[in-house]
DNA sequence: CTCACATGTGTAACCGATTACATGTCAATA
DNA sequence: TATTGACATGTAATCGGTTACACATGTGAG
């Protein structure tokens, strides 16, 4: 690897000079551009961005934290994220923090020590958890309680609304609720929705409850569907959830969406893989990525974001396990 | 943030002292550690990696390549990546290439400025596609053909063997083989395991081809049906195809696994979700990056690795799609 | 009583960039 | 002719660490 002595060497002019011509920032001579750029060509140099942050104090760099890339819902998230960071010239340094605030620290703490110019975190710790450097940007994503930050969302509350809205249209009249862990925000924001949608249509309702995990979907699966034959349309609070229902109920011998509709929440790309395939509240997951990355370059940028809290439309995308 | 010189200054030693202290490297009396700890604990000091990169020309990191994050394989490979990375100290940095050679040359490109210590990708670029600066390791996962670098895969062709094997024993007559696209090395080898061990047995196969999509493979699915009525098991060259077929079968009504019996490659989540279950030739993903992450940790170290080709076993996930 | 060596510490060079500042040339302007 | 400002370039300080080296001091061996 050659620096840029090298390169003032070679083309007989100072580092001073090389380095006004790589930033275009000064002086620089037709004449000296051109033996500067011969040099550079000739001794395949490339400046180093570890000189330079150290520096600037900034690196071109993002940290990204996510609970668990393995789960469904954060490859398409982190897809987005790199993608709109590297139009804007910035890398993604990834961390899996397990939900566990002691890891998100780690990652915190480590990318402050690598001058990562801003971060974007799918976090359910709250702010009193977490000791934030004040001087790096920080967009929070998804689960919407480190209160005061920046933050991008879904309208949780909204899209079980409309799931609870499609499956009263689509001619049911027993519906449950599989709800998520109450740590989580945006499974609460879903209970409630769902509530409420059933309130104001003065309907019964059937409650139960799972982890977003399949295991624990299938369990509470066999569970519930020993215990309520009479439901006909389940509303679950994310696809991994209704995944699980559907396999159980598939197994069991229900016809679906004929006895029983179920409509799942997040758009994965798995529900598209199952049949019947899987009715959902579509989170505009990659759309809400990008959005985040546009607002933390912002945020870095120095630019005034025009907000600070984006919560964007989920839409239903009708498919197999709810009625024609 | 505050620099070593603060430090120094609060423990009144000098920042040679300090970073004694801190590397554990030279001789510091107890006197002088135990104002530095003091120092470094009132002032909340926590050393620059940038600063130290830079003298060093290491960095704690590690570059992981994916063609694409989004793809169900490779996150389970990422978090076995950063998993074993983070015990050994380094951080990840991501990039997705979608196999294009150019953005991997770029990715390469700057890891190297960044010092990254090492580099893992899943790349189907041969060597020569590729300038690759020796200094810094590389581990190839997944796809063996940049011949001569480090490389963990698992075994692809007789991972196809077995699946031929399994079907055999359990009745299929008349087996298809799905295979994957031709430029991808590890579709070649399932599809010589499969030649081979079909024409060891005497039997007649029929071959179409898809891309490893689930798209792709539900046209192809569609052809396929309508082309082979005789068909009893299929043998598909990864999960995403088999599920394809699956859904397009049971859409058609045919029985699985009594009519048509389905068995996939990799043993990636979502085969668990569909009903019935996949059967599939499972990869050992996470070993396979916790591999790959270990062989490229003892190249950065500089211990001599006993093997340069870790050639990891399939093993066979008996579910639904076959018989009992 | 020296000498050798372990212990302890500070000064300054260095990693590879950026940039403030000084210096110098040259043409246009007063 | 003296002054000014645009153009051009180099020197050296700086970012925050690490470490070679020089220079103490103290102790035990010969």
């Amino acid at each position: 690897m050659s620096t840029i002595k090298d390169v003032a060497k070679e083309a007989g002019v100072s580092v001073a000079t090389v380095s006004r011509f790589l930033n275009k920032s000064g002086y620089v001579s037709e004449n000296s551009a051109k033996n500067v750029l011969d040099a550079i060509k000739k001794l395949d140099y490339q400046p180093n961005s570890v000189a330079r942050a150290l520096f600037h104090k900034t690196s071109k760099m993002i940290g990204l934290i996510v609970p668990d890339i393995t789960n469904p819902f954060f490859p398409e998230l982190a897809r987005a994220v790199e993608d709109v960071s590297m139009i804007y010239g910035y890398k993604v340094l990834l961390g899996n923090s397990d939900g566990d605030p002691e890891k998100e620290q780690n990652y915190l703490d480590l990318f402050d020590q690598k001058y990562v110019d801003g971060i974007i975190m799918t976090s359910r710790s709250s702010k009193t958890d977490l000791t934030l450097n004040t001087d790096t940007p920080i967009v929070v994503l998804d689960r919407a309680n480190i209160s005061g930050l920046p933050t991008v969302t879904s309208n949780n509350y909204e899209g079980a609304r409309q799931a609870v809205e499609l499956l009263i249209e689509k001619g049911a009249m027993h519906i449950a609720h599989i709800r998520g862990p109450r740590e989580i925000t945006s499974a609460n924001d879903r209970y409630q929705g769902f509530i409420d949608e059933m309130l104001k249509n003065n309907m019964d309702y059937v409650i139960a409850e799972s982890a977003f995990n399949l295991k624990s979907a299938e369990e509470a699966a066999h569970h519930f569907f020993d215990k309520h034959k009479q439901i006909d349309a389940i509303f679950c609070s994310n696809d991994t959830i209704a995944v699980g229902f559907l396999k159980v109920a598939l197994k069991k011998g229900i016809q679906i969406p004929a006895d029983l509709q179920i409509i799942g929440f997040d758009g994965v790309a798995f529900g598209e893989m199952v049949y019947p395939e899987l009715t959902t509240v579509a989170q505009p997951i990659y759309d809400m990525g990008a959005m985040a990355s546009r607002l933390l370059i912002k945020l870095i940028e120095k630019e005034e974001p025009e907000q600070l809290l984006y919560e964007l439309k989920n839409s239903i995308i009708e498919r197999g396990t709810t009625r024609k």
